[in-house]
DNA sequence: CTACCCCTACGATGGAGCTTCGTAGCAAGG
DNA sequence: CCTTGCTACGAAGCTCCATCGTAGGGGTAG
């Protein structure tokens, strides 16, 4: 997974916020209403993001256009995964994560919990989309 | 900030695992019986990160004496936390977070909640964030 | 058809951070 | 006094990321 640098950074951060398949002028563009930057910086960056597999392209005309693989969000969620990854008590680790959320964090936390698998103690467990439904 | 580079990982690692304060000699002879290394190579790393907040040390004799100032699943905790915070959508993120964990994670990550306010409605009361930096 | 413009491909340069180690110096023990 | 072990300082080297220039190709307007 790895993290970006500041321009990879800058520039997925953007594709993310649009939303759509955007090409390297679009993104220079944007970019450029904040600092210089060449036309050739962004493209090199963004091949290198493609050749990476962050992104994915396909051919409009001349110009490529340019998608994220993952989402922001799914992203952000790797990211945590890997660092809980290099963790040995993973409890703890978890432990110490949990304890630092705000309120709001921690009940979108409590949500997300109930909504992949039923709360310990309750039978119910049959609502929301059936994605993991491995028993213990 | 965040994150090590291999060497700084090697050392952390050790000094993690062997919970006590230990000199620039023992993780020298240490990471020596996996591969070549100088002893000034490991003691640089070390004063950097001493210098950069990752270790605290005092002397002993003509040695300094090296620990974490921070847990291993404390730092861990601290990544996360540091990919959570870049999100814009957090609750969508900790839904992507949960719905790849194992179930023993899942399991933890509940207890985890139980424990800092296990009833709904009720916010935890965190008390003071105190950064935790005693040698045990 | 020709000139122009936009886009891509490729490679070169520079900087930041990590890694590596050598040399010089100091203090304790024999 | 000499050996041994540790520290301090600093010089390279390496790997990525960031930055850009130049060369080249393919539409499009005259």
């Amino acid at each position: 997974m790895r993290s970006f640098g500041n321009l990879e950074a800058a520039i997925m951060d953007r594709l993310w916020t649009w939303d759509r398949p955007a090409t390297v002028r679009e993104v220079v563009d944007d970019i450029a209403r904040e600092r210089d930057i060449a036309y050739t910086t962004v493209m090199t960056v963004m091949d290198i993001l493609f050749r990476k597999g962050w992104l994915t392209r396909e051919k409009d005309g001349r110009a490529w256009r340019y998608c994220p693989t993952a989402g922001r969000e799914e992203y952000t969620a790797g990211l945590m995964r890997d660092a809980l990854g290099e963790s040995r008590d993973r409890a703890a680790a978890l432990q110490h994560f949990v304890e630092r959320m705000s309120d709001e964090e921690a009940e979108a936390l409590r949500t997300a919990l109930q909504r992949i698998g039923g709360v310990p103690g309750a039978a119910a467990d049959a609502s929301g989309p059936a994605d993991a439904a491995a028993p213990r």
